[in-house]
DNA sequence: TAGAGTTTCTACAGAACGTAGAAAACCTGC
DNA sequence: GCAGGTTTTCTACGTTCTGTAGAAACTCTA
């Protein structure tokens, strides 16, 4: 239950772009300022989605717990339930947590990251 | 392309534990001893596969690179490509690698890890 | 209250996955 | 060398997930 479409990783953006301007979104907001990802992504230039392609896109990401709504105000307000931050950490443990073999997965984990990574580990590592 | 089902990867489980065997195998050994998955998960406790399922999957997991088969020999002899914990940690990586903030990403992760890891994590990051 | 915006319901198409039969390819004991 | 079993390939079907959106219902605001 965990893995997302490239429509709805787009919209997630969208939220935690919000998340991180401390807003919380009405659809038209957001989709008028950034044509929900349809700007990078190769291959759908010149696309405008329908906004109950979005409406719907929300929906299912609600039902996966990712999204939560006001439903009290009319143009309801969508917000990511947590952070792109907290909810990659949680990826990541979710994918380590199938490990039977902790330790040995972090150890190749850490063996791949760049050293200034390594540094911010050790400074967080070292006050606990 | 990072994520399995769950035949998928009851498979892979299979091959990983050849792998720690050291034994490249041929499904039949393998199907024999443990019936592929049908055993811990709920719902499919009876149930006996196709051998052409199997072979199936197999061919898939080759695909997606996760799996390795030697053409030569008659049965052919099917591997992971990477051990579980090298897979494994690859995966995490592919997750940390789609956020914009990987340091704060890290710190949430190590955030949450038991005492135990988190001073695995430290020796291991000694020695950089 | 009419019109514009918002939400819900319903639906369809394409991909991924679980599942497996039919047929082809191959090996082994006789 | 061949019959019969084993293994592989090809093909296919049903289900679920995702992208996509129309139609209808709902709800503000002028």
């Amino acid at each position: 239950m965990a893995s997302l479409g490239e429509l709805e990783r787009a919209v997630m953006d969208l939220l935690w772009a919000g998340h991180e301007a401390a807003t919380a979104n009405t659809l038209r907001d957001r989709l008028a300022q950034t044509s929900v990802g349809r700007d990078g992504a190769a291959g759908h230039e010149g696309k405008e989605l329908a906004v109950t392609t979005v409406l719907t896109v929300l929906s299912r990401l609600e039902k996966k717990g990712l999204v939560e709504r006001e439903r009290g105000t009319r143009p309801h307000r969508y917000q990511a339930v947590s952070s792109r931050e907290d909810h990659t950490a949680e990826l990541m443990h979710e994918v380590l947590g199938s490990a039977p073999d902790r330790e040995a997965v972090l150890a190749r984990f850490i063996g791949s990251v760049s050293e200034g990574e390594a540094e911010t580990l050790r400074k967080l590592l070292g006050h606990l």
